[in-house]
DNA sequence: TTCGGTCAAAGTTCAGG
DNA sequence: CCTGAACTTTGACCGAA
């Protein structure tokens, strides 16, 4: 009982210090949600007099708000709103409770960076659906393909991306994500042709590991195979072995490490609902 | 005034470079927490462009952690956790907040598992050295090699480890990480012999993405090659390419993601002082 | 200088009033 | 609705190399 410290407000006891005053936690939450709402209350009794005290304290919230005022406590720091942590609800919670915070949503810079994520966005949607036309992947099940893309939709982006038909540089520049740009970079350098980066492309969809049962694993393994034999027998008509362990081993760096890219985290969410709509 | 310099991710007043970048105290922290964490966030308003200033940080944990990677902050630089700093007090902090972070002797079955611990570490150590007797790696500058090592010392062990010449199964199952059973498991069925391990080996030792120096890209990118013909000529004369593409993808599957594998986190802290050591 | 950890004081959540 | 106990996250500050 040696460290007991009052609350400020109502007399209970302290939780430590909140707003710059020593109170409990019933009187700092209270006074939050009263400055976030921008309450103004009426005295119940309209003396503006009550006694606020642990017993009392709810019975007049404008007495208990003044009360809060009166021994320092200070607006100022209560801080902005934060997004529910709940995340699933967000949307369908009940009115404007969760109305983006500020009025000015997208406000300095957003404008271009959610002009190049729409259009990289639809590149990965090609991309995609380039994938489920490929053909040993299109043979698979549709639960096996969801479950394949949504671990390597990534490698299959950068892959595709990399050799885009059209210049997408500036886009990869102006998304502002260094990362992305020198994966992407990086991946240019294979300058692998059509035929090759349909290979590579099979090669990423049917990854066997990622099978769900073991009659996949097999097919896939089997489908792996066949693109390595195709991959092996155009590159060494082409050009010879080198080229073709360079090819594999460009396989490598397409991953994008879990938090290593911005994009990444952008596009996760979104995949899957793309592959809702394929 | 005239000092003043902005956080790059939200605009406050910076406190120095954190993680390669320019930025506040918040920010680092919030960025620190993230990786350690492995927090992977949804952005609230679905949209991935919240605006992330001074007051608004705090609304999208997904979009601030966005913004970090897109203004370049380098997931590889947040160290593992250490300890408390008060050791007396370590084994009696209030209860769950983390799993015990390394060395903090494990709860379950800690005698077992400790020992298992031990035992893998002198593999690890093993294969280490072993990568640094490697022909061609150790040509590199010591700094050069160490950079390396950092990164792909969990592949190497990987490789070694699921091909050792005793039967290590009984520890690996021991230590009770499923994703390293698993990845073991996987990398085992290569069934690479000794020759196919050491030229596997030299690929992950001379990747030129991990390069410091442009001179060191050019130096990795051609011991990559030789060793990639030396593999190529020993597999086309024992079999034939498609072992040799089978090998190239095995590669893809030995990278422990930095998050998924409970080994990968107790050795990460690890890696660094043996390193010295060697 | 830039890592690391710390902990008071912000925040949110959600039964129960 | 509103309240407040329980729990989580933040970031200013400090020590170490």
């Amino acid at each position: 009982m040696s460290n007991f410290s009052a609350c400020a407000v109502c007399g209970d006891q302290s939780s430590g210090k909140h707003y710059g005053v020593s109170c409990c936690d019933g009187c700092s939450c209270f006074f939050k949600r009263s400055v976030r709402r921008g309450s103004s209350y009426a005295c119940i009794a309209l003396a503006g007099n009550c006694v606020v005290d642990k017993a009392r304290r709810n019975w007049c919230p404008s007495c208990r708000f003044q009360r809060c005022l009166a021994v320092g406590m200070n607006a100022a720091a209560v801080q902005e709103e934060r997004g529910p942590r709940n995340q699933q609800v967000a949307l369908y919670r009940s009115g404007r409770r969760h109305a983006p915070p500020s009025q000015a949503p997208p406000s300095p810079t957003p404008h271009s960076q959610a002009l190049h994520f729409q259009i990289l966005a639809q590149i990965l949607v090609t991309c995609l659906r380039q994938a489920k036309a490929n053909e040993q992947f299109a043979l698979l099940d549709r639960c096996q393909q969801d479950a394949i893309l949504q671990v390597v939709w990534s490698e299959i982006f950068v892959l595709r991306a990399s050799h885009w038909s059209l210049d997408i540089s500036a886009m990869i520049d102006g998304c502002g994500d260094e990362q992305l740009k020198r994966l992407i970079c990086e991946a240019h350098q294979l300058r692998a042709d059509v035929l090759e980066l349909n290979f590579l492309e099979s090669l990423i969809l049917c990854r066997k590991e990622l099978a769900i049962s073991a009659e996949y694993a097999v097919i896939l393994g089997s489908h792996s195979n066949a693109a390595l034999i195709s991959l092996a027998r155009y590159t060494l008509q082409q050009s010879n072995y080198l080229r073709f362990g360079q090819l594999l081993l460009g396989l490598r760096q397409l991953c994008l490490r879990r938090f290593d890219c911005a994009l990444s985290c952008m596009f996760r969410s979104v995949v899957r609902d793309i592959l809702k709509t394929l």
